[in-house]
DNA sequence: AATGAATGAGTATTCATTCAT
DNA sequence: TATGAATGAATACTCATTCAT
């Protein structure tokens, strides 16, 4: 939909770093200045202000998480390889930009401007609800076990996947979160599967 | 450890509310003050500054938290009564006073003190650690099944203890955490022991 | 009504000073601050912002101009006499405090708030209606021609008086405006009583 | 004197209805440019800077305004009639071109530049000679009494020629202005020709 | 003749903190 | 123990203006 152009890029970039590197507190208008090397008014040329400026990186954000998952979804596989496609893309998505992971924890940043903490909330809802019709359908294929509520599953596996790059961020990246999300999905895969 | 007077008490309690409200970003001392009906200055008396008020708010949390589990460790039952006990207290602990909740997501928020991120850091490495250790145990007692390494079970039962706190906060509040904790405790319950 | 501290009126005053001598383009938080020798941020302990300063300013005007006209109203003689009281007093007042003209005419400057351009507004209108109040009760006395519509003679006095203040300010006070108002009433006076 | 381009006189004319909208505080580059639907820089093709922008303004307000004059004065009338038709053309201008009476009342806006402030006070001084001019020589015709000087006289007229127009833009243009003038103009010269 | 990109100086306002009382 | 008054540093944002294209 919105279309960015170069510098608007750049700009989104360089608050995405920001907010990795010390939070929205770090965020400032002042600081994305200076991390380009132009002024604070030349900002203003490409975002009316510092909320649409955040809107848009929530949106390019929104959509390259959306877009992830619908590919995830459209492939001609079982439900559980698109899950764990989704498990282990995201992941893999988070290793290449460490500083991305800021973005998917930065409801409670946003948390005094409606607009900006629903979309942060929508990105979430996006995947919680794919992962819930995946696994129903995996569900009534036998793929998964069906004794425990699909909302149940969403929850452990979206739960799980947010604690892993918690951890991993709060460790200072000090692990390989690759390595570890594969041996975590197959911790996942085997309980999803495995029936009494 | 750290006692605290009465009025401490009360400006760490105005501050995790207002934290609760509306972020870091309204957590200022003139809002403290003004939920506490004194002037500014009149905080200073019982703290040398913001960050050692933030550093209490966080230690008191940790205490609580750090006894919860404690209290439920040394409870004469099974691994799997110990983990239950776990997750429902704390959950039920949020369901009487909300605004803690706010205090569990705000390692982004103090992200940019070394001092304060450690601490949340700390918070949620100590109940891993605990959570990890009952499983151990409980692996060895045939309480819970084996094949699964007992970090991945950790990281997914705190992970999806948070996760259904934050969908509780995103929603407004708007379902029965207590009730849905219950549930969800079930499900988790019957994956830890089911075997193949 | 609204009580102002003594920090209070002077920073009013500095605001009236400063928009005499450049209009309100030089009516800025820092001109006000360095006048009074203070810091910026010490005049939002007086005041809840700029609007609410001019507010105050135009408060303290209204109520002035106010008690000008009912103390000139309440004299127990006759309604030409009243009006001479209104006409004089008003320019001597300008006399003594020739930054008070500035507010005045601070119609077209507070163009853009309406709650500002509302209260300079009630301050023309109040005088407009009481000097027509005077007006009427003089013609039907015959102290005053009737053949004259009581609003049109209001008009004349007020915007004489207006075109009178407004030329001295223009001149740089180079005129004694006391010894020309006594001139210029003299001239109303002979139009609002002479009859063909 | 000056000549200005059909461009020129197309910013001119939007600076106008800026003033007239918002007061000088509306009056900036950016909007006049967004009103013309051009670029900011594109402006400063036609005018120097902002100063010569509005210079250029009153320069076309002034001659416009001395044109009326002098054409009112080269009529073949009497000089009660040659100020009738300043009066009523004056007033009627405005009636068509409502954002006009904005430049009328500008001298406040303009305080802070000499250049500016000088050149709509030529306006008003231009008008005020000229219409003492005619009464003096009214005077010695007989037609208007000589008991008042005419320098009062040029005030009363003047004044009240602007305390209707200040009173029109602040009731927001809700009378009819025309009709009223013609009504205020028989009174004024009713009291111009009336003698003891 | 016009624009996209940029900027130095300024604008109101907020923040944590200090100090005299 | 508390407060009224103050402040340096920062905040988002605006303004007139310039310059390369």
């Amino acid at each position: 939909m919105a279309e960015f152009t170069a510098r608007q890029k750049e700009i989104i970039d360089a608050a995405i770093k920001l907010m990795h590197q010390g939070g929205i507190q770090h965020l400032t208008m002042k600081n994305i200045a200076e991390q380009l090397g132009i002024s604070e008014p030349a900002i203003y040329r490409h975002f009316k202000n510092k909320r649409e400026l955040l809107l848009s990186m929530l949106a390019q954000f929104k959509q390259r998480s959306g877009d992830h998952l619908r590919r995830a979804r459209s492939l001609n596989t079982s439900g559980l390889k698109q899950l764990e496609t989704i498990f282990l893309e995201h992941l893999g998505q988070f290793t290449t930009h460490p500083h991305m992971t800021a973005v998917v924890f930065s409801e409670e940043a946003f948390q005094d401007d409606k607009r900006l903490s629903e979309e942060v909330f929508s990105v979430m809802t996006t995947a919680h609800d794919m992962i819930t019709d995946i696994i129903s359908q995996a569900q009534q294929n036998k793929e998964i076990r069906s004794d425990i509520p699909k909302e149940h599953f969403a929850l452990m596996i979206l739960g799980t996947l947010r604690m892993l790059v918690k951890r991993w961020r709060l460790s200072g990246y000090s692990f390989d979160l690759k390595q570890e999300s594969i041996h975590v999905w197959n911790s996942l895969k085997t309980l999803l599967v495995s029936e009494d």
